[in-house]
RNA sequence: UACCCCGUGGUGUAAUGGUAGCACAAGUGGUUUUGGUCCACUCGGUCCAGGUUCGAAUCCUGGCGGGGUAGCCA
């Protein structure tokens, strides 16, 4: 009833059950808390690129906010300028919009309120509420006391309230250097959340701003700019994950003391995945130490790097409707995510043939120079995808993994003797194969093919037990194929033993490059970003690495494998 | 050791005092010109102990387990 049917990611049928924050939003607007008013908001720190966590965190604030006619800000939480950078706004700007979500003209920074802060904090110190403390970081570190014991309230508590607006004035006023003296809430140095414990709202930082230039030295810290911001903003909702729940009464405190108007902040766990890292700082550090050639690396699980292994806005977004939200800290396995997204690519990627490993086979009774162009189906999933011509002759490549000269039980591909349909193309049967003399390696195979089964269906009914891809060796376009796999080796990389490093957890193998590729022709003209299933392998999309020359093709995920199970349980067994 | 939060199959979630369900993963079989897709089936769960109730995953109490919190980061 509340929820519009067509915002909604997921369209199966039956009870839809809603989410704890979901519910909290329906509560107040039965309620009439704000006068049935949803608006959200988005508040990135702009200190780095935004990964996939980020998108669970918009999908939940945009996509609430589009359920319930509702509005959804984006605003930038720029109040620590040592951090802080345009390069991220930009970047943070792109990836939701990829995603799909706009904020139209509701486009904010906190730093857009500094002035307004500023007389807010004024008004607290008036009301005796706030106050300059003189203490070292240090001496306000030993003076908050500890976990288990009370803290210390500072000499300055009680300064009066005309030295503190004089001092605060002379703070802002550049008079004194970084660390020398701070604004601090006065609430209790004895409550038991050690966040109300005379936190400060104010410090000194001789720092250009990337908005506001030199224009402050002073500025105020997350606690206390985004309550107030979200209040100037009039948000309904402030969504925010659940580091922050300790923060709330905090949040709860400025809001009240100042009279303004009181959002209701609502914390849910933040999105853990196996086989990566989440943290900012972990992400920097794989950047910063060349584990991977950027933020956009393709084993990268920020947005941008998911853009560049060839994930869809869709597959993403819907992930993040399927795991839902809730307040218990989870880890998400991968496999659910890559699930998303084969669901999505199966539907809408054009299909291909590719060969990564190529083995040479000549059709020795195929007419030397004869070229037929055969017809394949872009998408089974889609016939208003059509169909292309694939150019077929006497020389093609087939994928090395497609011959055993010694075929285990169950394989049902190319062996000597046997014979197997080349995909759109004919039967054919390996009459002989060709061996490097010294190393015995398979150098190229001999076959022949059944005129009669043209296309691949054979007129006297006759089974063939496989059917391999191929490429005309003459027509094929050589590429550069990057095979990428999970970044590290083990689930949990963010939960090593004390005495190792995450980064020692790094898959070696999470990317394998394969030159000399051979794709059909009509991927030679593929643009940067262009998806496409390479049949029996994968699913893959063009790299913005591509010349003219040499396409460049991501492996955004392998194809379901069953043969490969087969294989594994086979190689077990017989151990 | 203080405060806050969270405990449902291997994983992610639903059930809002009334039949513990869905998805992923795993496994088995079927269809198939992709060992893909699709279809069918199987496996497997309420942290523990008390209490309230005709009836508890749900409410209460106490344990146990996990996470968060002592930045002038967000």
């Amino acid at each position: 009833m509340f929820v519009k049917e067509a915002d909604r990611p997921d369209t199966s049928p039956g009870p839809h059950p809603v989410d704890f924050v979901r519910a909290a939003v329906i509560e107040d607007i039965q309620s009439g808390r704000f006068e049935g008013r949803v608006h959200t908001r988005f508040p990135p720190e702009p200190n780095g690129y935004l990964h996939i966590g980020h998108a669970k965190a918009i999908c939940i604030d945009f996509g609430i906010a589009a359920e319930f006619n509702g509005l959804c800000n984006l605003r930038f939480d720029d109040t620590n300028p040592t951090k802080e950078d345009v390069e991220y706004v930009e970047s943070i700007r792109e990836d939701i919009h990829w995603l799909g979500f706009d904020w139209e003209d509701r486009l904010f920074y906190a730093s857009d309120y500094f002035e307004q802060l500023y007389q807010f904090a004024v008004q607290l110190i008036k009301a005796g509420k706030a106050y300059v403390c003189d203490l070292s970081p240090e001496e306000i570190r030993r003076g908050r006391g500890s976990l288990t014991a009370p803290g210390v309230p500072s000499p300055y508590r009680n300064r009066p309230v005309e030295e503190n607006l004089d001092l605060f004035r002379r703070m802002r006023d550049g008079e004194f250097p970084e660390a020398s003296r701070v604004l601090r809430a006065k609430i209790d140095m004895a409550s038991p959340n050690l966040n109300l414990r005379d936190p400060v709202i104010y410090r000194i930082l001789h720092a250009s701003h990337h908005r506001t230039g030199d224009r402050w030295c002073i500025y105020p810290t997350y606690d206390y700019a985004h309550p107030l911001s979200d209040s100037i903003e009039g948000i309904t909702h402030s969504i925010c994950t659940l580091e922050f729940e300790n923060h709330r009464p905090l949040y709860d405190w400025f809001l009240e003391q100042l009279g303004v108007f009181h959002s209701r902040q609502i914390e849910f766990a933040r999105l853990n995945l196996t086989y990566t890292v989440m943290s900012k700082r972990k992400l920097l550090e794989l950047v910063q130490a060349g584990f991977v050639s950027g933020w956009d690396d393709p084993r990268m699980p920020t947005l941008c790097g998911l853009r560049r292994r060839g994930y869809t806005p869709e597959a993403i977004k819907n992930f993040c409707s399927i795991i839902g939200v809730t307040k218990t800290n989870s880890l998400t396995d991968i496999a659910l995510l890559e699930h998303c997204l084969r669901e999505n690519l199966n539907k809408t990627s054009p299909r291909a043939m590719a060969v990564l490993r190529p083995l040479r086979v000549v059709i020795d009774n195929y007419p030397e120079e004869q070229v037929e162009q055969l017809e394949a189906v872009n998408n089974p999933e889609d016939p208003g995808m059509g169909t292309r011509p694939v150019p077929f002759s006497r020389v093609l490549y087939i994928e090395r993994d497609d011959f055993r000269e010694d075929p285990p039980r169950k394989y049902r591909r190319l062996a000597p003797g046997r014979e197997v349909r080349l995909r759109y193309g004919y039967f054919i049967t390996c009459t002989d194969v060709v061996k490097d003399p010294d190393t015995g390696d398979v150098l190229e195979l001999h076959c022949t093919y059944d005129p009669a089964t043209r296309g691949g269906a054979a007129p006297d009914g006759r089974k063939v037990k496989g059917t391999i891809h191929w490429v005309s060796a003459a027509h094929a376009v050589e590429c550069e194929v990057r095979l990428y796999d999970r970044l590290f080796a083990v689930e949990g990389p963010s939960d090593v033993p004390a005495d190792r490093d995450f980064k020692d957890f790094l898959n070696p193998e999470s990317l394998v490059v394969l030159t000399g590729c051979r794709c059909e022709p009509s991927l030679a003209t593929a643009a940067p970003g262009a998806r496409f299933q390479f049949e029996r392998i994968g699913y893959f999309c063009v790299d913005p690495d591509s010349t003219p020359d040499v396409p460049v093709f991501n492996r955004t995920v392998p194809l379901r494998d069953s043969w490969a199970k087969i294989e594994k349980k086979l190689a077990t067994a017989s151990r």
